[in-house]
DNA sequence: ATTTTATAGTTGTATATACAAATGTGAATT
DNA sequence: AATTCACATTTGTATATACAACTATAAAAT
């Protein structure tokens, strides 16, 4: 549908302005179809996204500017995500003995069974999205996003 | 930037997670710059386009539901976005005379200026981003936004 | 007329986000 | 060696979001 038929505007839109809500609407569906997807593991969006991370770093610990900066919103609050993950036994978190400022963040056997258990939805989550536009369409949609955004 | 290099991701990525990465970052990019815009005028993302949808409705009032169906965050708390706005003596309220149930929400003289203020700012916020792109590209990216989204 | 169902909005609670200030540690400067 | 500066993380506070439960009113069914 069209978004101004979503957002049931009266008024014609400017393109420009379109885009804007469109990107902020279709993250919308997004982020609402991959919480349904959470929700029976019991975490957030922003958990699952430091688990990524942790994983990513195959067994070498990441400490916290680490894992902020290859997060998406750079605003979230790292400390209370990983203690949120550390009550659920997903992580474990020590000081860095070379640098006691740095805090060694390690994604345990647990977390790593979390997302091998969410792996396949959430291939299923992007590709059901995907699907509506062929290949040439998906490389033209990240394209056309990455050039948008740089100043 | 390409979303790979932003988030530092060290595996190559799928073109359909690099859509919703790519959709997620661009929202947090646009958002962070607009909060920038909002922020001397001191109010949030979600009361401004709480102000902007009842200005739409030129003179006529809004109840909540009306408000709720036109905003981008469906599942945002339209009662506590009006009572900061009322706080701010931007809106007012009042019983639906007709139908009890209902509120009318209608913007102050005080809110059409905070919007006007505004305006020449949101337009150049839009204008911001959608610069990096021709008219055609603006055009394909809306198209694909919302081919993308229909399931 | 009373009960049931649907609609509109509010409130409670837990969690998340935004932003600034504070703490602790290490490196550089004087 | 003491001071200053930079870095890494944590904490505090206000606000926002997600979701469920609740209240009030209206419409429909019996």
């Amino acid at each position: 549908m069209k978004i101004e038929e979503i957002l049931k505007s009266t008024v014609p839109m400017d393109n420009s302005k379109k885009i804007i809500l469109n990107v902020l609407y279709t993250q919308n569906v997004i982020t609402e179809n991959f919480n349904e997807i959470l929700k029976p593991h019991e975490i957030s969006g922003e958990q699952y996204n430091v688990l990524r991370i942790l994983r990513g770093q195959k067994g070498n610990p990441a400490n916290m500017c680490v894992i902020q900066e290859r997060m998406l919103a750079k605003t979230s609050n790292t400390t209370r995500l990983v203690d949120k993950l550390l009550l659920k036994d997903l992580v474990t978190r020590k000081v860095c003995p070379e640098n006691r400022r740095k805090i060694e963040v390690l994604i345990t056997q647990k977390g790593l069974d979390v997302l091998a258990a969410l792996d396949p939805k959430v291939i299923a989550h992007e590709q059901f999205f995907s699907k509506n536009l062929n290949a040439e369409e998906i490389n033209q949609l990240n394209h056309l996003l990455e050039k948008y955004r740089n100043q």
